[in-house]
RNA sequence: UGGGCUAUCGCCAAGGGGUAAGGCACAACACUUUGACUGUUGCAUUCGUUGGUUCGAAUCCAACUAGCCCAGCCA
């Protein structure tokens, strides 16, 4: 089977890279503008996940636009870990993020940077910004500098140690570096209004002791920075001219720029690092919050945080998207600032544009239905050559055993059919895929009406599917040989949550869709499919496109999660 | 109620004074050895609302309305 995957490498099939004319979004525009006017004359972006939990299809948003945008104008991405607060960071998650981003094809050079390495910058940093009276040590507990903090609409009162010396705020932050107070104690603040209508300048903390052994720089550190003070110096260390961010960091920008001028690293805000803010990426009836996802996992309701209805990175890429698919469907989406909930068949547009010509096209039966062929020979067996994939020719062909007995979908079937229903039933002719036109001669049911056997009788003349009258036939169905199928395990997904009814109850749980995963043990494959490989893509034949489970396929026994099924115009009347 | 941001088709999203791009979804027809794909066609007299400026407004001005974000020693 790994020839037949081979052809996947095979790019451009069509030969026409159909990308469309985009038209350019805010981001690249500030860019060019940037660029045209001298502000910049280079590009650096980067991707600063918080190692604390799988990333999602929103963040696949964020690394490739800016990876995109890096590329684009020829400039530089970096991937930095922002582990500035080990309390909620485990290198588990540094090592998926890791592999997250690199499948998702974002060149980091294998080259990553980490927040903590800078631990010692950021420390001289608050260092200065003592010297400079523009930052003090304060004694208030958390309740009290909430207090002092006011609120959305009264302004917040002047923190009662704010004036302390410079000698004695040095003595005293040294002292909280080397471990002398107690976590929570005392916190460095940055000096600037408490009586600012932007709360994020109310004196912000910019340093808190938290005895925690960190991933990367163990038990070194007893004070940590927090994020407002470490990010803008971590990009103006970097070099990063365009800050991306999301839109709730808006309020956080002049606190950014404040950070970077105070430190010294840049006099204006022109010259600084630009923060610029997008809205996420949003799928509609679906389930990104990290709470409701380890619920999900404790309750055993899904299959760990790569479960295939997840749509965590590791989750669709376990279910079979393409980092393509993906990739194309974060492009389509678009780039701007209004908060947009995407539909997802937009994601599954994507998918089946993406795996179409690529992948072959086999036939599976899920449900079966056995059908005798009265008049063909009961010791026959021929040879079929089949194309893989009539739009991609380079796939290849390959042959199918053909004898009396076979399978068919039991949907395929009908005693009394609907208007409109050109599948197989009592009378009616129809063609087996690439190989006869059969009619249904007589059916067999058992008491409980269940149909358990179907005859039929074949036009030897028909080989491959036309017959030499040109005799028209309304219906094509897919079938697999009984001697010669292999069985398989083949899993149907829905939406995890309900779709009509939106992802949460009243009471806030999750309103879960009972049928979201369907197994089928005992699906019909063509043998060929038994060779499948982990991460193989089908196309099978009118049910949709498949991948191979690489955790639960053993040998013999592969499982085949149908990644999107095909559209269909089909309903019954 | 203070501050910040957003509002263009069911869903994304261009357009920034000259008379509404594109994609998804949907619908119809054609083609079809996948009821798929492909092709053709149809899908906003109207841009949150109301006024104003202008020969002309989605674009400019004013007022309003709605939604999102901010009061972690999280990021």
């Amino acid at each position: 089977m790994s020839e037949l995957n081979n052809a996947e490498s095979a790019e451009n099939v069509t030969g026409t890279e159909t990308e469309g004319t985009v038209s350019k979004n805010f981001i690249e525009k500030i860019i060019e503008d940037d660029l045209a006017s001298g502000r910049v004359d280079h590009v650096v972006t980067r991707f600063p996940p918080e190692p604390n939990g799988y990333l999602h299809i929103g963040h696949a948003k964020s690394i490739l636009l800016n990876y995109g945008l890096a590329k684009e104008y020829g400039g530089r991405f970096n991937f930095r870990f922002d582990d500035t607060n080990p309390t909620k960071e485990k290198l588990e998650f540094v090592e998926s993020i890791k592999s997250d981003v690199k499948w998702l094809g974002a060149d980091f050079r294998d080259e990553v940077f980490y927040a903590s390495d800078y631990f010692d910058r950021m420390y001289d940093c608050a260092v200065d910004l003592i010297k400079k009276g523009k930052a003090y040590v304060s004694d208030l507990n958390a309740d009290q500098i909430r207090e002092y903090r006011g609120t959305l609409t009264e302004p917040g009162k002047k923190d009662p140690y704010s004036d302390r010396s410079v000698e004695e705020n040095l003595a005293l932050f040294e002292d909280m570096k080397a471990g002398k107070f107690e976590d929570g104690s005392k916190v460095l603040r940055a000096k600037i209004d408490m009586a600012s209508p932007n709360i994020n300048m109310r004196d912000p903390i910019i340093y808190r002791i938290a005895r925690m052994e960190h991933h990367n720089t163990g038990d070194k550190w007893c004070i940590y920075p927090m994020y407002d003070f470490a990010h803008p110096i971590e990009d103006a260390i970097e070099g990063i001219t365009h800050s991306i961010c999301t839109l709730e960091f808006e309020d956080h920008r002049p606190l950014y720029d404040w950070v970077v001028i105070e430190c010294g690293f840049k006099n204006t805000p022109e010259e600084s690092p630009k923060q610029i803010e997008f809205a996420k990426l949003y799928l509609k009836n679906v389930v990104t919050g990290k709470r409701y996802i380890k619920k999900l996992v404790e309750d055993g309701i899904v299959d760990g945080w790569d479960d295939p209805r997840l749509v965590s990175i590791a989750g669709l890429k376990r279910r079979g998207f393409t980092a393509d698919a993906i990739r194309r469907f974060v492009e389509i989406s678009g780039i701007s600032k209004s908060n947009a909930v995407a539909d997802y068949a937009a994601l599954e547009y994507c998918a089946r544009e993406d795996m179409k010509f690529k992948s072959p096209r086999l036939m599976a039966v899920l449900d079966p239905v056995k059908v005798v062929i009265d008049n063909y020979p009961e010791d026959n067996e021929e040879e079929l050559e089949i194309e893989n994939n009539l739009e991609n020719e380079s796939l290849g062909k390959r042959k199918v055993k053909f004898s009396r007995e076979i399978y068919i979908e039991r949907e395929d079937f009908m005693e009394e059919p609907p208007r409109k229903y050109f599948r197989m039933f009592p009378g009616n002719e129809v063609r087996l895929m690439n190989a006869y036109f059969v009619k249904c001669v007589s059916f067999e049911k058992d008491e409980t009406g269940k149909v358990t056997l179907i005859h039929c009788t074949y036009d030897p003349e028909s080989r491959g599917g036309n017959s030499p009258d040109g005799r028209k036939v309304k219906g094509t169905i897919h079938w697999v040989n009984a001697r010669t199928a292999g069985h398989a395990t083949v899993r149907l997904y829905e939406n995890l949550v309900d779709e009509e009814k939106g992802v949460y109850n009243e009471d806030g749980s999750l309103n879960l869709n009972p049928d979201s995963l369907k197994v089928i043990e005992d699906a019909l494959v063509e043998p060929a499919l038994m060779e499948a490989k982990a991460f193989d893509r089908f196309q099978f034949v009118r049910n949709g496109f498949f991948c191979v489970d690489y955790k639960d396929s053993v040998p013999g026994k592969p499982v085949f999660n149908r990644v999107v099924s095909l559209k269909s115009s089909f309903k019954i009347q």
